[in-house]
Order: structure tokens, then C-alpha cells, then sequence
DNA sequence: AGCACGCCGACT
DNA sequence: GTCGGCGTGCTC
């Protein structure tokens, strides 16, 4: 009986692909084991299995695998199910999840190698430049990577060369396939076995009596291994005598010392359990009941508590009690707000259990915390990071923490899959009938619409933590101001006057100014000239730091222009504003105090984002400026004053979803106001004082808005009335992208009728000169929401089939944000 | 996605 | 003449 494994390859491909087995390896290879198989002429690739089984493809024969990878699956059955609703729901492949489900070190790749083949007389073969070169640099170095002989040749193409080296017998072309994960190594010593009876050992430190150092190394290792039996660290060795390397080399040279070596893990957690048992007050008490009633019929509940009330200290006991029902506890936050200051309160109570996945961890470290899940490891019982969390190995989940779950940041925009976190750990918290709490102080439209429905349980928490009263608000009608001259630069007389009150009170400020399709631009006076992007439809923006004009898209950039490049002018002012320009005119208005900024700019670097954070903890910085950043879960205690610069750019944002992100972005940065004792402070400026939403903001009036907007929605067939799937085209020539983006409309269409919109471009259509077109898929509840994905499905490869459209890129974006 | 293959314009 | 550009088709 032949026996074949349906593989799932990291790829953009639809199909799984079939490979055949031996007997032996079909008793051995399970689902959700690692393949290494070939691909195409002369690649690997490494494949998960999906299925193993006994009907032989119809069309084609299978290939033989390469390679098993594994001892035993390193996917559960959970994920494999989970994968492919991933796929299913976000229309992509399940290659697609693989990517950027597993760390990408368990990924082993070939690359091809050419050799020298053996015992070959080079001298009686003719060979032009190109061949005569190869062989010599093979001579020199014995295997080369196709990538080094490019470089050789300083050419592109070098598989013809290679080729006929092949043919001529000269060399040889392999694949090699590279185990990037490499396991982290200490260094120990132990004394050679030799010395350890005394009377070698005194005879041994007589021998070093004039190589005082070494002398000294040896008694230490005594001291250092008498306290403690087990094997000691070269490290610690060293630190202990304070002599070099070179010292302790000559002892392994002299064979006194042996050097031995251990795996370790990289994942480590060295602080001590501070363990602050939690003391909730009453209204936490009551939230913390309530929310364990609710999980007794429903297994996701909504915790909608305000700024500063407690919810973490909730999420700690709720997690607590997953622990010690012996279950794994997962515990997601947008990618902005992994913050130390969260992390350390969870490793100060949990200890080393607690682990943290994301995706700035190098390739070893993942897999570590990958393999700890995996193995239901005492460590990493509790997993706390961003999206890519929800793809670890869990064995038995019993609680999901979805923290800030309003956050956009959640739905994965670019590659494929474009997930959201938040819905898929819904999904993934289903497959294991795990609890879900999704928190928030400013819930989603669709959260708190599921919740008003009854898809979700609900609790409020509407007291900040020791009664501390939510922030003042203040709107500054800076229309008027203008008028009566009342403005200097952005900041208004309002503004100013409070910012001196709060700086001689020895209390901080945070200002906020949305950058988003808001920075400065460059403007002519005298024709009106703005210096364009060449390769993308926008501005380039003014960067003052290092006086250059930059594309955000492409990141094309030149030096900052004098003159009009269109008239000559030499009159050229910046349009618009940013955190920098705010920066600059605060200097001006408060030369005295400490001003420190955030923004992308300013936290480019791996620490310079905590950095910017420990200055302003330690009052080291008196005024903080930044952008959206600043909103995202940061605990400050000092806060008596957050000054929202301009709160129009937000709301005039072409989007649907413009009017609630508003509101939870400026309700998120006035929750910096006023977190100890005294009431805060919250200034926002804006055009139009009486717009709903700012006076939703500055009543806190969550509910309000929500009933509002929800008419809107219903209104104009949005979310969570209606689900909505983006269709993007993109292709480098402007009259194919409209053709086929007019093609695929009309046939959508068909089906859907009135409930496809577009085509339309982008508010940027260009970009990297490719153009873009957009097409908007509605659907409403009644709607079958698979098979609307079918017809879609279907109509893509009808499109694919087209011979003229084929270098047109579609990207389907499911629940777009 | 990668990669081979094939066709076309631009140069040593 | 060859090199490198890009469009097309295929991968078990």
C-alpha cells in the first residue's frame, strides 16, 4: 500500500500539496509535523503536514519527501483547525497563516551550493572568463552560494555559467538546508578529574606558585564550587578572580581545567516575585464577580471600565484563577502598548511564568517561548504580547485577555493574513472553551454592539481607582481666538495660561497632536508649488532634524529645498503642522522647561521609546509632545494638564470610522490627566467647539456616542450593521488598473448588486508607481457570510483567468479597518 | 512567492 | 552578437 501527506507550503498557493512516504515514514509522520520537501526544480521548502492518507493523486505523480523535521508535531490539532479558519474567513491561503503563524526560524530553507567536483584535471578543459573564474574562486574557498558568484562575476544571470560547468563535470550543484534555530550556549569549567584528590591538589597549586592569576582562578573555583555542587560558569569565574580570559585559556591549555558546554534558555527571568497580593476595591470586587457569573452561560464578556480603574489588577486575578485550574493564559495587547511598566506588574506576580512573544524578539527567542507553549511548560503558562500571540502552540487555553480591544492596531494590514487579533482570539478561545475578556475604556462599536445584542456579557467599571475624579475638560474655541489674535503659533492664550499655572505647581504635560495626513508640507508663496513624490500621488513632508524633504510611503527623500523648484521663487513657507513644529514653538514660549518628544521620528531606535518614557516617569522631562503613542496605556502619576492641539485633523479624517476613533483617541489621552489624588486637567483645541464628538469627549459620554454613531452606521450601511470586504487592485499600468478594477466591479455587481461600491481610487493612488484602485463589498447581516465569500472566491479566479489582467494585484481585505 | 523560460530592446 | 528587462506559466 502507497502512502502519500497532503503538506501545507508557505506560500501564496491555494492547494495543500501531495508527497509520497514510505511505509516507515508514514508511521511515523503525524499531522502538524515538519516536512522538508522538494519544490519546483531545485528547491526545499519546509511543509506542515495537514493529512496523512492513501489516495494517489489523479493528475500527477507524487514526489518523494525529503526529510522529516520532527520527532512530534509541533502544531496541535487546535491550530491546524485554527489555521484554516483563519484562511477561510480572511480569504487567503493557509501558506499565507503558516508565514506568519510560525517563528520564522522553524522555516528551513535551501539555498543551492556549487562544489568542485572531485579529482577533475581542470587544466585539459577549455574554459571562457566567466568558467575560468568560478573554478579559480572554488579553488580558494571550496563551496559557493549562487548569491557570492554574482558577485564574482559582478553579473546576474550565473546559472548558464554554472551550467555548463555542470555539464563539463567541473562542479557540482547541491542544496543545502539550514536549521536557523541555534540553541543558546553556556560555557562551564570543572577541574580536570585528575586534581581532585587533595594530595594532587597541593601539589597542583605548588606547580602554580609562580603564575600567581592562575593560582588565584583555581582557589577561586574552589570557593565558588564548595558553596555550590553544580557546574560553574566561566562567566561567574571570571567576574569572581577579575582576571582575564587569557589566564583561564592557559589553565585549559595546561589541561588543569576543562571547558565544557550547555544549552540554556534565552528566555529568562531574573527578578524575584515581588508578589503585591491584589487588593481590589469594592467596585473591582464587584466587576471581578460579576464577570465570573457571566462566564458561568457565556464564555466572552466585555469589561468596559475608565481610564485608570483597575481593569489590570482584574485580568491579574482572572488570570490566576486560569493558573490554577492548570490551564494557559494568553494575554494580547496592541502592538504600541507593550510597555515594560505591564510587564514587569505581571513578572513581579507571576514570576517566570509569565513569557513575552513579539515579533521584535530575535529568531531564537521565539522559538524558545514557542517550544515553552508548546510543551505546556510552567514557563510560559501565561504568554503576553501582540497579534502574532494567538499562533502559539496552547495546549490547554483557559483564558484569553484581550486588553485595549478597541485598538486598530490589532488587525493585521500587510502581508496576508490580514487578521484581527481580537476576532480570531474569539475563534481561538471557542476551539478551546476558554473565557474571553475583552477590556476597554473606550470599547469598539463592534464590541459594544455584540454586547448589546447579548453576543457578549457586559461589565462596567465607571469609578477611576481610589475615587479619583475623571479629568476636567475644557474646549477651546480656537476659531475665535484667531479672530480676537489670541493665538501664538497653535497654542492659544487658554492653553498657555494653564501650562504656566501646572509648571509652577511642579506638575507635568502632555500634548497631543495627530500627525496622521497632517505634517508640514512645503508650500510656494508665489505659485503655490509643492514638491511632489516622483515615484508616489503625494507631498514630501518637511523633516527639520535632518533638514530633508521625505516621501512616508517610499521613503524617497532629498535635500530641503530653498527655492520654488516649479517658479524659482525663493518664498517658500511650511504648510501644516506636526509634533516637531510644536516642539519648536513650545522652545520658544517655555524656554525653561525640560521638553522632550514622541513620535515616529524620535523612537526609531530599539530603547529610545522607554527611554523617552523613564525621563518623563522621573520627572525629568516637564512637557511631553507626541503623537497617537502617547495614548496607549501608559501609567503616569504626575499628569496635571493634557493639551489636545488640534482636535479637526482627527475628526475631518475621510473614514467612516473617523468620528469613534476620534472619540476613544482624545477620551485615551485625556485619561493621562490626573491620576493621583488631584482632579486633571484636559484643554482640547479645536475649530468647532460644538461638533458632537467633542462634546461627547468632554462629558465622557461613551454611550451617547455610541448611540449616535450606531444611527449613522445603520444610516449608511456600516459596520456592525453591515460587514465590509476591500478588494484592492494594484498594477504598475494606469489603464490596465482601471480596466480590470471596472471588470471586477461589474461582475461583483451581478451578484451583489447595489451593495458594491466603486471602483474608486485611493486617497493616495499611487505608490511606489504602481496605481491603486479600491472596491467596497458590503454585506449585510441577513447575508450568508460564506457563501457571499464563495461568490467572491469565485469571481477572483475568473478574474485571474484573464489573460490581460494578470499583472494586476488583487489584495482582499476582509473587515478592513 | 520564487524561479525558469522566452521574447524584446540596448549596448560591450 | 550578448545582457538584462519583463511577461507568463508552473510548482505535488
Amino acid at each position: 500500500m502507497s502512502h502519500f501527506v497532503d503538506l501545507i507550503l508557505p506560500l501564496p498557493l491555494e492547494k495543500r500539496f501531495t508527497y509520497s512516504l514510505s511505509e516507515d515514514e508514514a508511521s511515523f509522520v503525524q499531522p502538524g509535523m515538519r516536512l522538508a520537501v522538494p519544490f519546483g526544480k531545485n528547491r526545499i521548502y519546509t511543509g506542515i503536514v495537514a493529512e496523512v492518507h492513501q489516495n494517489p493523486p489523479e493528475v500527477y505523480e507524487a514526489k518523494p519527501i525529503h526529510q522529516i523535521l520532527d520527532e512530534k508535531p509541533l502544531l496541535t490539532k487546535e491550530q491546524l483547525k485554527f489555521w484554516n479558519w483563519i484562511a477561510v474567513y480572511y480569504l487567503c491561503s493557509e501558506g499565507e497563516v503558516m508565514r506568519a503563524a510560525l517563528p520564522g526560524a522553524f522555516l528551513l530553507e535551501s539555498e543551492s551550493i556549487v562544489k568542485l567536483s572531485k579529482e577533475v584535471e581542470i587544466e585539459d578543459v577549455e574554459l571562457n572568463d566567466d568558467e575560468y573564474l568560478v573554478i579559480e574562486g572554488l579553488q580558494r574557498q571550496s563551496s559557493m552560494k549562487i548569491q557570492e558568484i554574482e558577485q564574482l562575476l559582478d553579473k546576474k544571470k550565473v546559472l548558464p555559467v554554472i551550467n555548463k560547468l555542470v555539464d563539463k563535470n567541473l562542479v557540482s550543484l547541491n542544496q543545502e538546508i539550514y536549521e536557523q534555530y541555534k540553541p543558546k550556549e553556556l560555557r562551564y569549567v570543572r577541574l580536570n578529574p585528575a586534581y581532585e584528590a587533595e594530595s594532587q591538589m597541593h601539589q597542583l597549586l605548588d606547580e602554580l606558585s609562580r603564575a600567581p592569576k592562575q593560582r588565584e582562578i583555581v582557589l577561586s573555583y574552589f570557593g565558588l564550587t564548595a558553596k555550590k555542587k553544580n557546574a560553574l560558569k566561566v562567566k561567574d569565574l571570571l567576574k569572581e578572580t577579575g582576571a582575564s580570559a587569557g589566564v583561564l585559556k592557559s589553565l585549559l591549555d595546561k589541561n588543569i581545567f576543562e571547558e565544557f558546554h550547555r544549552e540554556t534558555d534565552r528566555v529568562s527571568f531574573e527578578g524575584e516575585i515581588t508578589n503585591h497580593s491584589i487588593k481590589f476595591n469594592e467596585y473591582q470586587q464587584r466587576a471581578f464577580d460579576q464577570i465570573n457569573s457571566n462566564f458561568q452561560d457565556s464564555k466572552i464578556c466585555l469589561l468596559h471600565g475608565v481610564t485608570s480603574s483597575g481593569k489590570t489588577e482584574i485580568y491579574i486575578r482572572l488570570i490566576e484563577q486560569a493558573l490554577e485550574e492548570g490551564k494557559q493564559a494568553l494575554y494580547l495587547l496592541p502592538e504600541i502598548a507593550l510597555t515594560t511598566q505591564l510587564i514587569k506588574r505581571l513578572q513581579n506576580y507571576f514570576g517566570e511564568k509569565v513569557l513575552v512573544y513579539h515579533s521584535k524578539y530575535s529568531l531564537n527567542e521565539r522559538v524558545e517561548i514557542y517550544r515553552h507553549v508548546l510543551n505546556n511548560n510552567e514557563k510560559g503558562r501565561i504568554v503576553i504580547g501582540a497579534r502574532s500571540c494567538i499562533f502559539l502552540p496552547f495546549q490547554d487555553l483557559g483564558l484569553i485577555v484581550v486588553d485595549e480591544e478597541h485598538e486598530s492596531t490589532f488587525k493585521q494590514f500587510d502581508p496576508a493574513p490580514r487578521y484581527h487579533a481580537r476576532d480570531s482570539a474569539v475563534v481561538l478561545g471557542n476551539i478551546f472553551n476558554a473565557n474571553i475578556i475583552l477590556g476597554s475604556a473606550t470599547p469598539s462599536m463592534e464590541s459594544y454592539f455584540n454586547a448589546d445584542h447579548n453576543k457578549y456579557s457586559k461589565v462596567e467599571l465607571t469609578r477611576r481607582f481610589g475615587n479619583v475624579l475623571m479629568p476636567e475638560v475644557e474646549v477651546v474655541d480656537i476659531k475665535t481666538a484667531h479672530r480676537k489674535k489670541k493665538m501664538t503659533g497653535h497654542f492659544s492664550e487658554r492653553l498657555i495660561d494653564e501650562m504656566k499655572e501646572i509648571l509652577k505647581e511642579g506638575e507635568q504635560i502632555i500634548l497631543f497632536q495627530n500627525r496622521r495626513g497632517f505634517s508640514p508640507v512645503l508650500e510656494c508663496n508665489t505659485c503655490g508649488h509643492s514638491p511632489q513624490c516622483p515615484n508616489c500621488d503625494v507631498s514630501l513632508t518637511y523633516h527639520s532634524h535632518n533638514n530633508q524633504l521625505r516621501c512616508h510611503y517610499c521613503g524617497y527623500h532629498i535635500a530641503m529645498q530653498h527655492q520654488c523648484m516649479a517658479c524659482g521663487s525663493n518664498e517658500i513657507s511650511t504648510k501644516g503642522f506636526g509634533t516637531e513644529q510644536v516642539e519648536t514653538e513650545l522652545k520658544a514660549l517655555f524656554p525653561d522647561a525640560k521638553i522632550s518628544r514622541m513620535d515616529q521620528d524620535t523612537t526609531r531606535g530599539k530603547h529610545s521609546y522607554e527611554k523617552i518614557i523613564t525621563a518623563f516617569e522621573a520627572h525629568d522631562t516637564d512637557i511631553l509632545v507626541g503623537t497617537q503613542m502617547l495614548t496607549k496605556g501608559l501609567d503616569f502619576r504626575n499628569v496635571g494638564l493634557v493639551g489636545i492641539m488640534n482636535a479637526d485633523n482627527l475628526l475631518n479624517f475621510p473614514d467612516f470610522r473617523a468620528h469613534e476613533r476620534s472619540f476613544q483617541l482624545m477620551l485615551q489621552v485625556a485619561g493621562r490627566s490626573g491620576r493621583t489624588k488631584k482632579r486633571g486637567k484636559v484643554l482640547i483645541q479645536t475649530y468647532n467647539p460644538h461638533h458632537r464628538i467633542i462634546q461627547q469627549v468632554s462629558t465622557g459620554d461613551y454611550e451617547g456616542m455610541y448611540k449616535e454613531q450606531l444611527e449613522d452606521r445603520y444610516q449608511y450601511h456600516y459596520p456592525p450593521y453591515y460587514r465590509l470586504i476591500r478588494l484592492t487592485l494594484k498594477c504598475r499600468d494606469f489603464s490596465k488598473t482601471n480596466d480590470a478594477a471596472e471588470w471586477l466591479a461589474r461582475a461583483l455587481e451581478n451578484v451583489f448588486d447595489r451593495y458594491v461600491l466603486g471602483p474608486e481610487f485611493p486617497p493616495v493612488a499611487r505608490i511606489r508607481n504602481e496605481y491603486y484602485k479600491n472596491i467596497l463589498i458590503k454585506i449585510p447581516q441577513k447575508q450568508s457570510l460564506g457563501k457571499t465569500k464563495n461568490v467572491i472566491h469565485r469571481i477572483l479566479n475568473s478574474f485571474k483567468a484573464i489573460g490581460a489582467f494578470r499583472s494586476v494585484r488583487v489584495i482582499v481585505n476582509v473587515d478592513p479597518q
